[in-house]
Order: structure tokens, then sequence, then C-alpha cells
DNA sequence: AATAAAAATGCAAACGTTTTCATTTTTAAA
DNA sequence: TTTAAAAATGAAAACGTTTGCATTTTTATT
């Protein structure tokens, strides 16, 4: 006798047996489920009762599968190891449980080709809705979720010109910012550290953002002066340490708070005063650049806000099947200035 | 013609359909998907381009309906929002994904009530296994599991005699570890910064190891030495800030790096040089206190392996069915001593 | 080439709900 | 009180797969 793999589900009550105890119809029982003020005050006292003495637990699979909703959202990100995409998806995660739905999250790790096996996956599972990061997505994904015509949002970027709904930062713009307040601080020698930016439509607009000030400005970026550097502390020390090894620049703008976090680390490290010899800025501002010494001077992109705007966006879509209103939401970015900038010293 | 709220997955081919334009029967086509060995090289060649040509995206809610595996797998966690936290998760959900798993995921922002509710919700879309943080829970909760029959893992915390399995660090040995280090610095005035501990294991186990060990040393808590702080690094700096503006202790041991690195912040803000004042430790060592300056001496909880173990054990047991082997799994804990500790001058 | 065994496929009954439609019960109106 | 209308409930047919069993086709054996 083979250790009788049950496991089964079998032991647990389904709705029938519920029914059964309460001396009531299935149909019944369901309604009691997914609208109760249709069923009389003493059945559903009958059918809760039922229900909490069999520890029954409905199977929305099942439900699912005449209802058309699933009740889950799928949230496919890059990386969840990281500071700001943290904050977003739990804020996105929050509202979503604030209305009985659950999430379904995957990360990509960059890659598209990944991100399409993921979207795919989800769509297997019948998800409500779905909420990509960025407007760089594979075709093949785009194709799969149209044609199932699933719900989808575009989140962190803002383009007013994209062909699927957003909620997002207009990252062009947090980047003039940031430029613009290095420039009017005078600084000429400006070194920039961004991460990659052919897969990465946020930093990509960032930075064109950064270029176009500075162009504007007639401020030109010195040779070794335009460095790549990934989303990683260590790697951004370690740049900024050969950067300002030798001819250290004015200012450094960084792609995001990481690197100036990992800038900043490397100033400490070599004893070069910030903002008093150097000065650094992020784009971002997540938990934490407030509190660093000295405080960083960034872009805020407030990420809890996108999350939640952008699963308010989906819920609706869910609802009314309609494109959201407006179909692109802006969220405002906020220049925080702090205290690792100052006035360059050499005056024009 | 009133804009007809179609939505209807109707539009959408199901295995019917594939098999009518494959020239097979729907079953063969189900196994095509789930066994293709089974079926022999000229039906599976048609079967894949049926499926390809129509956009054919299959449902594994019905199909689970049999199956009885779902294929997600659920995570539950106090935050996601949170350094250490979110590179367990990320661990976690790679491996899922490499299995071809999804994953549900949901945070409880240290609420056990809003837990169960959780538990529940995620029960109701027959997850094949679930993953806690830590061994505090409602019973309510593990009841439910246990009369689903659904696999759990612990997380995060090792405890050779917990009822349920585990995969973690042992949080107490990590206490005494940091606490050792200091004590053998030979440091009296020792001051305490650590999360509430009521409704979080992991951080009472460690400040047990810390207490205890310091008790063993002989080493009294002095008054105003054992502070309250959450994970919050500008929280932590500005108890910090207090602490250490009146008569700073010799050493500060902190229940997480964040904490620890809002009081280095502190530091630096205040003038006080680290490890020469004062010296800091955290415990949890998560990326970026490696790169602070001074780099952060602390305990490594290696939260990427306790994520992936995790996966693999709960993967295992929905498979086998069968509790895993070892019933606990403890993860190595590491004291890194980097540069924010150094001997306290005063020599006994 | 005939036969037996093995492999591939098809048929139809599940899986656990929801929902339409019909029926019964309750409430309101006369 | 009847009677009509409204509300609550029940019966049974879906929902889109998978799977046990039966049947057909292929492969191996003689």
């Amino acid at each position: 006798m083979k250790k009788a793999r049950t496991r089964s589900r079998k032991g647990a009550p389904g709705i029938i047996d519920v029914a059964l105890r309460a001396g009531v119809s299935p149909a019944t029982v369901s309604r009691f489920f997914n609208s109760p003020d249709v069923v009389r005050e003493p059945t559903r006292k009958r059918i809760e009762k039922a229900a909490q003495d069999l520890g029954y637990i409905r199977d929305r699979m099942a439900g699912a599968l005449h209802n058309r909703f699933s009740g889950t959202f799928g949230l496919i990100v890059p990386t969840i190891d990281n500071a700001i995409f943290a904050e977003m998806i739990e804020a996105f995660s929050v509202r979503l449980q604030e209305e009985d739905r659950t999430l379904l999250i995957a990360a990509h790790g960059y890659d598209l080709g990944l991100e399409t096996a993921i979207v795919r996956s989800l769509l297997e599972r019948r998800i409500d809705g779905i909420a990509l990061v960025g407007f760089d997505h594979d075709q093949v994904s785009l194709n799969m979720l149209k044609q199932r015509d699933v719900p989808v949002v575009c989140m962190w970027n803002y383009d007013a010109n994209a062909a699927m709904p957003s909620v997002g930062a207009d990252n062009e713009f947090a980047g003039k910012l940031i430029a613009d307040h290095i420039i009017q601080l005078k600084h000429r020698d400006i070194a920039l550290l961004f991460p990659e930016t052919s897969n990465n439509d946020r930093a990509r607009g960032r930075k064109i953002g950064v270029v176009q000030s500075l162009q504007a400005a007639g401020i030109a970026i010195g040779e070794n002066r335009d460095l790549q550097c990934s989303y990683d502390l260590g790697e951004a020390k370690n740049i900024a340490l050969s950067l300002l090894g030798h001819q250290p620049p004015q200012a450094i703008i960084c792609g995001n708070d990481i690197i100036a976090h990992g800038v900043l680390f490397a100033c400490h490290s070599l004893g070069i005063k910030v903002p008093t010899d150097v000065s650094i800025v992020g784009i971002g501002d997540f938990g934490g650049s407030e509190y660093l010494e000295p405080g960083l001077t960034t872009v805020r992109l407030p990420a809890k806000r996108i999350g939640r705007q952008a699963a308010d966006t989906l819920l609706s879509m869910s609802e009314t099947g309609m494109p959201p209103v407006p179909f692109h939401q802006s969220v405002p970015v906020q220049l925080k200035v702090r205290f690792s900038t100052r006035s360059s010293q050499f005056e024009m």
C-alpha cells in the first residue's frame, strides 16, 4: 500500500457541503457570498454558521470560470530589490488589498524577452489587469495583452503620446529640473553618472532632460565625464572613486539616488567635502536620501503615489471596461534642494 | 446599439478551437501542453501551429480545477518596502519563476489580524504553498492552513523546536555574535536600539541574544540605554541625535542595519567620529552597509539564500506532499567586521 | 505477413462554482 | 382576506480544462 499520495483537497468542504448543512441549495450559498443582501436574514444566518462550522473556504478559481474576473492583478517590474520600486510595489499592493484583490508579481531583471514569458504566464492565470514599468516593451507582449483585451497601465514614466495608459512622472522634466539647479549654481565642469539607457526609458528620459538643459546652457560634457553605472551602490562608489581621484568635476549628476549615495560615500572615503568641494545630486528621492549627511539634493519622484494611482487606474479600467480618464496621468516631480549642492567657487 | 460591453473572453480561442484547427481532440491538445512527449511528432507540430495561429493562451484556472495544483505560491511579508525583505522576495520570486510558477504576494504591515485575512484570501486562490515570515502567527491562520493541508514554510527565523518547517537564520545567535564582538572590544557603556519586539520574533531573538551575552559578561544596560526604534532611517537618526547629544555611550548595538545607518548619519551630523568616538553595529548586512563610510560592522543574514531556499523547500513539499527534510533549515550567519567598530580607549 | 504489445488518441465525465430561468415564498395593495 | 407584485430560493446548465477508460494506430516480434 503505497503511502496513499492523497494530499487531496478532497477533505475540504465545498459549497455543496455548506448548502447541505444549512439546508439550502448551493445556489443560495453562492449568493450569500457574492451578494449577501439578496438572501434573507434567517437563511443568511444558517449559511454563515454552516460555513463557519465546516471551515469552508470558497474556491475563487472555480468561480472565476464564470465570472470573467479572477480578482487578481499582475505587476511586472524589472526588479523588486530596488528601494524605489519596492516603495511603489508596496503601495500598489496595499491599494489592491483594500479592494480585496490579490497581486501576482514577477520580475524580469531588465530582460524584455523574459518579460514576454511572464506576461504570458500571468495571462494564463486570468488576471484582471496588469501593470508594467515604463513604455519599452516587447511587441509580442503588447499584442498578447491587446488580443486578450486585458487592462494595462504603464507606470513610472509619463508620456502624453504613449499608446498605452500611463501613470508616472515626467522623467525628462525631472532631469531638466536637476540640471537647471546645477547650472544655476554656476557649475561648468559636470560629470554624469547614469545607468545604461537602452532598456530603461526612465533613465533615458532623465538623461535626455539633463543633456538638453546642459546644451541649452552651452555647457559641454567633458571627455570621460559621461559615465555609465548600474543601479549598484558599490559600483557607483568605485566609479566615483576613480573619477574623483584625478581631476574632480565641480558637480556630479547621478541618474538615481542609489548612485548618488555611492558617490557620496566615495567622497567621504576620499575626504572630499560635499558640497564644498563637489556638488552631488540624484534623482528619485527615496527614503534615506533625506537623512544622509549631507542631505541629498535630488528630484522627488513620488513612488508611493504612482503605485497607488496605478492600482486605482487598473481597478477602474477593470470595472468599467473603459480606458482611463485621463488616459495619461502625470504625477508631479519636485526639486528637493538639500545640502549636497552649493554654488561653485569658481564664479564666472 | 449600446457600446456592447463585451470585453468578453468570448473572443479568446479555447482548447477546443485549437483542437478543431489541428484536427485532433481537445484531450490531445491538453496533453500536448502538459506532457508534450506523449504526443507524436506530426500531431505535435500541427497543434503547435494551430495554437500559434490562433494566439491560444491556456487557462490554468480551468485546469487547476482538476489538477489540484494551481502553479502559484503565496508569500506574506510584513512589508515589501524594506531593503532586506525586498532582497529575499526577489530571490524567492526568481526561484519560483525558474520553475514556471507564479507568486502571489501580500504585505500585512505587522498586523497579524490582517495576516489572517490575507491567508484566507490566498487560500481562496488555491495556492500550492505559502511562505510566512517568522513564527509569530495568528492561530486562526495556522488552523486554516493545516486544515487545507497547504505546504507552509516560515522564513527568516530558525528554531529547532518550531512546529512549522522553517528556513532561516538563528537570530539569537546573530545577536550573540555581534554582542560578543562589542564585548571583546572592551566596551562597557553600551546602548541598544531595537524595534518593537512584540510582533516581531526576528528582532526579539536578536535582542535576546544580545542581552544574554551582555549579562553573561556582567555588563548591565544603563538607564536610558535600552531604546526602541522602528525600522526607519529618520527615526533612528533622531533618536541617535538625542542619545549622542548628552553622554554618548561607547557602543551602540542596532537591531538592524537600517537603524545603524541612521545612527551613523547622526554621528556624521554631530561630528562624532566613528569608530574613534563610538562604535556602531547593525544586524542584517544588506546591500549598502558594506559601502557606507565607514563600512558597517554587522552580522550577515543571507537574505537571498533564505528566499531561494524557502522557495525550493515549498516547491519540493508541494511535489512530494511530504514535510521537508531537514524540517528546519538553518542558514549560516556571519560576523562582518568592518570599520565602524574599534576597541574602547577606556581599557579596563 | 500476421500477431501481440505498446503507444497515441478520442470520448465523456469530472472539477467547484455561478447564473439563468422557473418556482416558491413573502410582502404590499385592494 | 384575496390577489398581484416582488423577493427569495432551487434546478440545472454552463465555465474551459483534465483524465480514466476505451479505442485506434503504430511498432516490435515471430
